[in-house]
RNA sequence: CGGGACGUAGCGCAGGCCGGUAGCGCACCAGGCUGGGGGUCUGGGGGUCGCAAGUUCGAAUCUUGUCGUCCCGACCA
């Protein structure tokens, strides 16, 4: 019992915590605001990874890597991006340690070492990217030019959870150039697209697609997409967004082409991107306080086979019965574990398994063999059935394919039973506080009034959804007119 | 940057008020009994008590300083 898990009506913060750290996803590290991914974790990461790669290259992009390095310079020269990203950058300023001649076996900055122009730690890349661009587009033949890069950024933040918030975080970032606002807006909405269908096809969370509101906005961007999901506690979490950035990047980074007619004209810009933040998305979205739930579609692990067994003769003819039955699991396409390990016992296993969010385990006993059958237990309802030996994978892949569709239906009867229209002031405030979740309220549209209700209670608007109907109403502080209701919610 | 908590074995903690041989649980090592929900018995290894000064015959314990981490808040993906 050395792994109690705090209970998340408890403790929800440390319940995250607990989840972080005892399923073995990451540690804390020498580095305050930073943290280690631990190889079940970043299995998590490649899982996602590699899934994304393959809808971003299915959508016609290429990988690229750029600096981690921007000289200050350049760093500057889109202002809002800079001004909006100026208070969490980490400066290179000396590039040479040395030894420090008043304490032995320390070093020291060497101060003849300083940088002529400090290196910005990219917080994000648009700059160094933009300023790439600028040599690679000349005609309208040039685009459009659809990059992404798999990199590391570093925000200086005040305060960082576990994945959700670190200084140094994982990322992946595209950046696409247009010849027409239209083309560029068009491929803005189709990444979104392709965010959304990840995370509610793999990582089995819906999500809301919306668009930012001004206060919202990435600094530099014209309009700034989202899609906005919904934790077990009623907060909400931006998992990803996807920017249309006018021609903001490319008048900062003068990139010009000549279009069909041999007029000159800057080119239209896109950004988009998601993190390793999406791990405490998917940790938030479905665990429990027996531990991790993981989506089939995602988990490093799909099933795990514990054996049972009194004596090596029985352990022998377990072995020799699992051995086939992994190879048709692998077969079948399934990331199967045998876990024989005789350091532990199965009662400790099944709880291990459980923490980390193992969708099937399949328990194997002298018992089970007599009767040609396995026992397979789904981790998202705890349900244990007996199920025949022959034909198991075609079996375990039905089962893997229902727990998928489970967990994101109790996600989504969760998320939609925590959209709530509030019609006065007080109806807000009460449903921000008891039942939390996201609040549909009409809202002037000016800054000021969403700052203001931000400060009152600290909900802001996550997005205005795609495709909103239009409703005529009066806003929920101001009570000044408004055509359609937002999305008011307590985010991370 | 404000508020709070905590630094003692790999992890979680006690000891501290009242200074006098460094403790517990888990983990680890060797072995036994075990095995269908975190089993059990025997034996064993592991510590400059965050760091630095000070008080004292003597400091994990008292004093001062310092560094670090976590949690809550403001900021933010």
């Amino acid at each position: 019992m050395s792994k109690e898990i705090t209970s998340k009506a408890v403790d929800y913060s440390q319940w995250y915590n607990d989840l972080i750290i005892k399923g073995g996803l990451a540690d804390y590290s020498a580095v305050r605001g930073c943290m280690v991914i631990k190889p079940y974790g970043y299995a998590i990461w490649e899982n996602m990874r590699d899934q994304l790669d393959k809808m971003f290259k299915e959508t016609g992009h290429e990988n690229a890597y750029f600096p981690l390095f921007v000289p200050k310079s350049l760093f500057e020269a889109e202002e809002k991006n800079a001004e909006g990203f100026a208070k969490e950058c980490a400066i290179v300023t000396h590039y040479r340690l040395k030894a420090d001649p008043e304490n032995k076996g320390k070093l020291i900055v060497d101060p003849e070492a300083k940088l002529e122009e400090e290196l910005v730690v990219r917080p994000t890349s648009e700059a160094i990217i933009w300023n790439t661009y600028k040599g690679w587009i000349q005609s309208y033949r040039d685009l459009p030019l659809l990059i992404n890069q798999w990199a590391n950024v570093v925000r200086w933040e005040m305060r960082t959870r576990l994945f959700l918030r670190t200084a140094e975080f994982l990322w992946q970032e595209g950046h696409t150039a247009h010849a027409t606002q239209e083309e560029a807006v068009e491929e803005t909405v189709q990444m979104l697209n392709v965010y959304a269908t990840f995370a509610e096809t793999f990582m089995a969370m819906p999500v809301i697609k919306g668009v930012k509101s001004a206060n919202e906005r990435f600094a530099g961007a014209e309009d700034t997409y989202c899609i906005e999901a919904l934790m077990q506690d009623g907060k909400a979490l931006q998992a990803g967004t996807s920017h249309f950035l006018g021609q903001n990047f490319a008048k900062a980074f003068d990139v010009k082409f000549t279009d069909k007619e041999n007029k000159l004209d800057y080119v239209w810009a896109t950004s988009w991107g998601v993190s390793t933040r999406l791990i405490g998305a998917l940790v938030m979205a479905h665990s429990d306080d027996q531990g991790l739930v993981l989506p089939p579609k995602l988990a490093p692990i799909q099933v795990v086979i514990v054996p049972i067994f009194k004596g090596e003769e029985q352990k022998q003819l377990i072995d020799e019965k699992v051995k086939v039955l992994q190879q048709q699991l692998k077969t079948a396409g399934i990331k199967v574990k045998y876990d024989d390990n005789d350091n532990n016992r199965p009662g400790w296993k099944f709880a291990e398994y459980e923490m980390k969010g193992v969708p099937v385990r399949i328990a194997i006993g002298a018992r089970d063999i007599a009767n040609n059958v396995v026992e397979v237990a789904r981790r998202d309802t705890k349900e244990k059935m007996s199920m025949p030996i022959d034909g198991l994978a075609e079996n375990i892949i039905q089962l893997l394919g229902d727990i998928q569709a489970a967990i994101f239906n109790k996600a989504k009867h969760f998320r939609d039973d925590h959209i709530t229209d509030a019609n006065s002031w007080a109806e807000f405030i009460e449903l921000l506080d008891e039942k939390t979740g996201f609040i549909a309220a009409h809202w002037d549209g000016t800054s000021e009034t969403e700052d203001k209700i931000k400060e009152l209670t600290k909900a802001t608007i996550r997005c205005i959804p795609l495709n909103n109907k239009a409703e005529e109403g009066k806003c929920i502080l101001t009570g000044n007119s408004s055509s359609q209701r937002v999305l008011f919610a307590r985010a991370y």
